[in-house]
DNA sequence: GTGAAAGCGCTAACAC
DNA sequence: GTGTTAGCGCTTTCAC
């Protein structure tokens, strides 16, 4: 692999004035840049990204860090992740956590040992020091007590939005997966919200705790199954995208109209959401905001900027063929 | 920043016998030992892996090169390499092409500029180069005509299982979403041995030319929107996970019994296909094999090692409610 | 056992 | 304009 050194020998130069030359820093004249361009084609010569890395203290990686980027929502949020970072300038290293706390842990470790200039993270523990130091991570959709911004959906809105919806359709008595309410999950904030309004409004809530890590579609239906004494009583059910679709084809199942029957919306609103028939009614997370937010966010505190401890993102609710 | 040089002075120690301690490699006593140990905790000194890729000449990352990491296939996909790869030691950096030729331009480059160790690629253009100078990069699922070493599924087998479940349902009509026939896309390998399989049994086959880039969700459900005067006088179709789910969803809409009218055989197999009602029947693709074979190959062309110029994954076919 | 020194491939400051 | 040199933070000989 041929380096800077054997380009200059062969240019008959120093390697000062390849560096110039291919930088475009300093002068250099006509003449000699011509041979160094010759030289670098036969040499077939690349700049090694590591050594200028070594240079820079930079890596110009940035760690996005997920429970599981199989699923829809984080695939999603991922793929608008890589194309802002790459927007940038930057690279995406993607890192799912798996709900492993080994990997969590390693992924952290890459920050300071510098193989990622900063991280975006949603995982529910991050370790007390992370915010400490200088470090650039940014909590994506989840909280954080270790002095970690958080970029996250307007979940209070949402769940206004979820409760006002069911009212407006005459709902009686409303089911809603959560994940329970003892974790930093900013999602219970809608299920929050929604179980108060809802009530406020006379409406009966019923919230069925699901397992923390309720990311695998075959956990949702098996969720689904398991509970549908439950469900088959309420007029109203509120649960992520795959839930509502572990809930609807259940429903289907078992004969029931939706929405006659059954309401359903969906909190997340990926595309999957538009593949069912009927369409599902969803409160639509805006994962190219988020995506944007979180690493402008991320960037500016690797430049040591300051930046915002919360930026919230408005949802939207698209109403369709399930409510 | 700590560096090895404060440690080194802070414990009364040559850089040497820090770099022998932390890495247990050489004699260090154990009175030393434990200085040093101190004064990397004083200092909070972390090993910079960009100075240890110099050495090295490696960063430990491969590249994962998809078209969109959002398609649920490949989401599954790279899901499974980051994974692998992890317990190998290595990190995954993903590139979604987007279909950009500047992208995939710009993810091969890593390779030269060495940001990335390997790269495993599904893109159906790779530039003629890129196999040649030891790069080490696999092509996944797709053909390439660089000497590029290949992982895939068995779509042979793929398309005889799809043909021979549409005999046994007794359909005498087949339509089939292909990618059109003078791409690269190994894809297309089980559209051509439906057809022939099918065609010798005397059963008729439609092919409809979708994109080549026919990844996303709402470009799968106007197609067959666009088609349905087309897909309403067949008896069998075959698509993608996300053409099926679209298709189920149109079908239904329209009234059709499925699977008594028209059966839906789905490929790829994530899933999504098993949240509709009736669960799609489907041609799983064995992603989590896919993703070892690519990494231990990748891996294995870093270490300059012999790999062979193909492999072959078996396909499953499991079938559920839409046939 | 341990320190000093060379060197990985590059950039940037500084002479000439 | 251009070459030389000093690092960037490590690992790895090689003396002592």
């Amino acid at each position: 692999m041929a380096s800077i050194r054997d380009v200059a020998v062969r240019a008959g130069v120093g390697i000062g004035t390849v560096s110039r030359t291919l930088n475009n820093s300093g002068y250099v004249s006509e003449e000699t840049r011509k041979k160094i361009l010759e030289a670098v084609e036969e040499t077939g010569y690349k700049p090694s990204a590591i050594a200028k890395n070594m240079i820079r203290k930079r890596t110009g990686i940035i760690g996005v860090m997920v429970p599981n980027q199989e699923h829809p929502f984080f695939a999603k949020v991922m793929k608008h992740m890589e194309n802002e970072l790459y927007k940038q300038g930057y690279k995406c290293l993607a890192c799912n956590t798996l709900d492993i706390i080994n990997r969590q842990k390693s992924f952290i470790d890459m920050l300071d040992s510098r193989v990622v200039d900063g991280i975006i993270s949603c995982v529910d523990e991050l370790p007390d020091f992370s915010g400490g130091n200088g470090r650039a991570i940014v909590s994506f959709d989840r909280n954080s007590d270790a002095g970690v911004p958080i970029v996250r959906s307007d979940h209070e809105m949402g769940g206004r939005l979820v409760a006002e919806l069911f009212i407006k359709k005459g709902c009686k008595k409303v089911c809603q997966f959560t994940s329970g309410f003892d974790r930093k999950r900013t999602a219970n904030i809608r299920h929050d919200v929604m179980k108060e309004v809802l009530e406020e409004a006379g409406v009966e809530v019923v919230s069925i705790i699901t397992a923390w890590d309720a990311l695998s579609y075959s956990y949702n239906k098996d969720m689904v199954r398991k509970y549908w004494d439950i469900i088959e009583t309420v007029d109203g059910m509120m649960t992520t995208d795959i839930g509502a679709l572990s809930c609807l084809s259940v429903a289907q199942k078992m004969g029931l109209n939706v929405p006659k029957d059954l309401c359903i919306i969906a909190y997340d609103g990926t595309d999957i959401t538009e593949l069912t028939y009927p369409e599902l009614t969803v409160i639509q997370q805006d994962c190219p905001t988020i995506a944007k937010k979180c690493v402008e966010t991320v960037l500016n505190m690797v430049d040591g900027k300051e930046v915002p401890s919360l930026e919230l993102i408005p949802v939207k609710l698209i109403e369709r063929g399930t409510t």
